[in-house]
DNA sequence: TATCCGGTTTCCAGCGCTGTAAACGCTGCG
DNA sequence: CGCAGCGTTTACAGCGCTGGAAACCGGATA
């Protein structure tokens, strides 16, 4: 390459990196041999020299659940926008074992060396984990950890759950149910959204019903489906379901639809995310919406302030979030 | 590292590799070293090396597009199993006038010598794009192209919509409608269907009537409910509705339920992908079904086949699928 | 004309790793 | 006792690139 335009390697790295002392005539000779040869410099050379490869991963538990999926797509958007490029790693689902191993690579940093930082939701780590095996700038989606390695973006959880919670009862509702919660150590965010929706009760001044709480690990349809039996087989049914996420949701949708009840006058239904589902499932769904492109925006924008040189300190966002009313609860 | 184990660098490398000719005593010095330091191996040197980065990209319009996340989780997968990582571009929709110069840069390689290879569901690429500017191995989703530089993989679109065509006339439906239909020079695949649907509607003896067919760029649910009004100002409504993928046939439905019209009993409707969403939906969707774990099997076989040395020739892979009957044309 | 000077280019080294060839050290045979 | 032969380890070079320093060059200055 260097030897077609007649200069060293260094000036055709001098002419790619757009260095100023280059003679017009040179850098002119040096492009038409790049165009003639088709040359293309080698980023993983460039990279092993800068130990910057522009890359970084996005690890979430599963692609295929559109909340993810459509996160995903924002923080390939927001890191465009900064011209690196996401690699995206699935960690697996709750019930699967090999979860926490898994993000454990990923906190250290999956293919070593090939990516700048990374922006893990995490499902199972804990904070010990982070500690241990963090070698690569961080940034966590959710509230689970408390860790002093990295960046944490989230939205209040609590507030949210109690927001929709509220919302129900404003409508009327007295037996609220509540689809998703989960045992320790999973679950932080069941757990806090079951807090908001327990502190929503006492403040309506309606008790809290265990045999109202159905336990669901896998936030999917069908479990959400499923869930319906079980609460339509109570001595007291439900008039409403509170599900913590919106799959469940459309799943209980369902499942209210097979047994002929009618949604929202026999039961009511709030879900968690607004995917784009939501808004067109028969009902619609009212659901709480966290601002997905405000989560990826700030996360890829503080993996890039972790990335500059100079001191770093770990930061909490706290990104906003609605209340989506629609036709589920009447709306 | 290598000084604090007492050995050469390249001993350590014969460690990590697990060359056979190294001591025990030795192999173990080196582990413990290892251990101490928390070395890992840097893979950005070793690619340098050997060409390779164990890297390959997935390149797809949306990845919140459902159909496409749930194609991206298999490929996930199944580069998983051979120890590859996943790269996940996003091209962007049919209208955005930039996709196909993003469609060209990823067969270009996307970052030069970062990636081994590249799975790609092309929207506005042609033939003569790959010819110009492909530069790593390519694996095409879909049947838009007939390159000799790339292996395809793709479901027989015309006999699948056919097969959903046929089932609508079989429930005695005359009046059937089509949603996504799609101009040149995009729409490869929505020209194979509308081809498959109306040969089988010459099959059954039915005039193919333009006024049925309403095209619609963005396969998404918004366009698909808009589509509805179209379809129900029309002097002779429908009597069904084959969607060219399933979020139009979800818009469909919803758009159907705000008219108070009855699915299956006043219109049927069939869609195309068979997305998770679809057997959830109220009423649950009829559609094809491609079959998208063996899509993604193959592409990532036949990327791996390539990489391989030796001779390749480019090959053509036709995918089975089949029509689920459920719940929108009366299953 | 000699010197200086700033712009331009080349030289050199090294990023971390591994293939190759050569060196080393031990065993066992002649 | 010497050396072949084998198993083990090291030295060296180079993958393609870039930072830094040195070298080069032509014109301005003394």
């Amino acid at each position: 390459m260097a030897r077609l335009a007649g200069v060293s390697a260094k000036t055709v790295s001098n002419v790619v990196n757009d260095y100023v002392h280059v003679r017009p005539a040179t850098r002119l000779k040096v492009q038409d041999a790049i165009e003639l040869l088709g040359y293309r410099p080698n980023v993983v050379a460039r990279n092993l020299k800068n130990g910057r490869s522009g890359v970084i991963a996005l690890a979430v538990p599963e692609l295929d659940a559109p909340y993810f999926a459509e996160l995903a797509h924002h923080v390939v958007q927001a890191a465009m926008e900064r011209g690196w490029t996401v690699l995206v790693d699935e960690t697996g689902q709750i019930q699967d074992g090999a979860v926490r191993a898994r993000e454990r690579s990923v906190v250290a940093g999956i293919r070593e060396h090939l990516i700048d930082g990374v922006i893990l939701n995490p499902l199972a780590l804990d904070d010990a984990d982070v500690e241990r095996y963090g070698s690569v700038p961080l940034v966590l989606l959710g509230e689970r950890l408390g860790s002093r390695l990295a960046d944490h973006v989230a939205i209040d959880n609590e507030a949210a759950a109690a927001a929709a919670t509220r919302h129900l009862v404003g409508t009327g509702r007295r037996r609220i149910a509540v689809v998703g919660a989960q045992p320790p150590p999973f679950g932080h965010s069941a757990r806090l959204r079951l807090r908001g929706y327990r502190d929503a009760l006492v403040e309506a001044g309606i008790r809290y019903d265990p045999a109202l709480v159905v336990p669901v690990l896998d936030w999917r349809r069908q479990p959400g489906h499923d869930a319906v039996a079980t609460l339509l087989a109570l001595p007291e049914p439900p008039d409403a379901v509170f599900c913590f996420n919106d799959l469940l949701a459309l799943g209980v949708l369902r499942g209210l639809a097979d047994a002929s009840l009618r949604v929202p006058e026999d039961v009511a239904v709030v879900g968690f995310d607004d995917i784009e589902e939501s808004r067109f499932s028969v009902p619609s769904l009212t659901t709480v919406s966290p601002d997905k492109r405000a989560i990826a925006r700030h996360a890829v924008e503080h993996l890039a302030r972790r990335l500059e040189p100079g001191t770093w300190t770990p930061e909490e966002v706290r990104v906003g979030w609605t209340l989506e009313v629609r036709g589920s609860t009447g709306g």
